[in-house]
DNA sequence: CGGAATCCCATCTGATACTG
DNA sequence: CAGTATCAGATGGGATTCCG
């Protein structure tokens, strides 16, 4: 069942421009999906909304609803609505978003760990560019 | 060395703002840059810009090249001038490119993998949708 | 509490043209 | 070949207001 061969040949499908993997690519690479996942990833239990919220220093409201509902549309999280007053909503991942998770969560711990030696190079990289670029000689205007 | 306790205190440390791996993750997280790290990881060799651009359909040139540059930024891509005529200009992974290319390959697999069962989930979730939302009594407007 | 709706600006992205 | 420069349109994303 799981084919490991022709690992390759399958990936390259995801370079053409109608691949469906690509949809999907493009709901995890976005700016706060890969947040979201591993916050639902660390509790236990499922979170409501405002925790969420409070979690993730930054996010707005709007886009905490958009990035939730765009990965419940995937079937990745899984929203209950308790019909109490006030309300209570809890996220959690379902089992396909479990499996997401540990993947984003390598690239968040990833980040983490490396994140010294590439604001490093990126030091390297801006002094040198901005060495690189000449001011025009004052005819030009 | 590998300190593998501490993994979740130290994974919520991107939850705030001004953690650096946040500006990692934004390079990570673009709209190009898993497939353009996935392309660099198949090869043995490195690539050259046109090739490149012609294995990831859609991307355009601007892109390619705002993305490399990203990436070469960061250390994760190494870029190589040939000063010939007419110019050859070779991409390669780094090792911390290979390293986090194996992260970002394996989302690409997953994506592939579990991209079927996704878009079922997105034509189930529509379906419902469109059904939740009843349109407005007349009186209303 | 958990949103939806609206406004609005910033950036992202693509198309096009030009260059060493 | 491998870009840079520029412009226009689409989209992303934040702030604010309002609602059941």
């Amino acid at each position: 069942m799981d084919t490991e061969s022709g690992h390759d040949a399958d990936l390259a499908r995801t370079y053409r421009r109608d691949c469906p993997s690509r949809t999907v690519i493009e709901v995890l690479a976005n700016k706060w999906t890969l947040y979201v996942l591993a916050a639902l990833r660390r509790q236990d239990g499922p979170m409501r909304f405002n925790d969420l919220r409070r979690l993730l220093e930054g996010i707005t409201q709007k886009m905490l609803t958009q990035t939730l509902r765009a990965l419940e549309r995937d079937g990745l999280v899984r929203r209950t609505v308790y019909p109490t007053v006030p309300p209570r909503v809890e996220y959690a991942l379902s089992e396909l978003g479990v499996e997401v998770g540990r993947l984003t969560t390598a690239i968040a711990d990833w980040s983490i760990e490396h994140a010294p030696e590439i604001l490093d190079s990126r030091r390297t990289f801006d002094a040198h560019a901005s060495a690189d670029v000449r001011p025009l000689p004052p005819a030009y205007t």
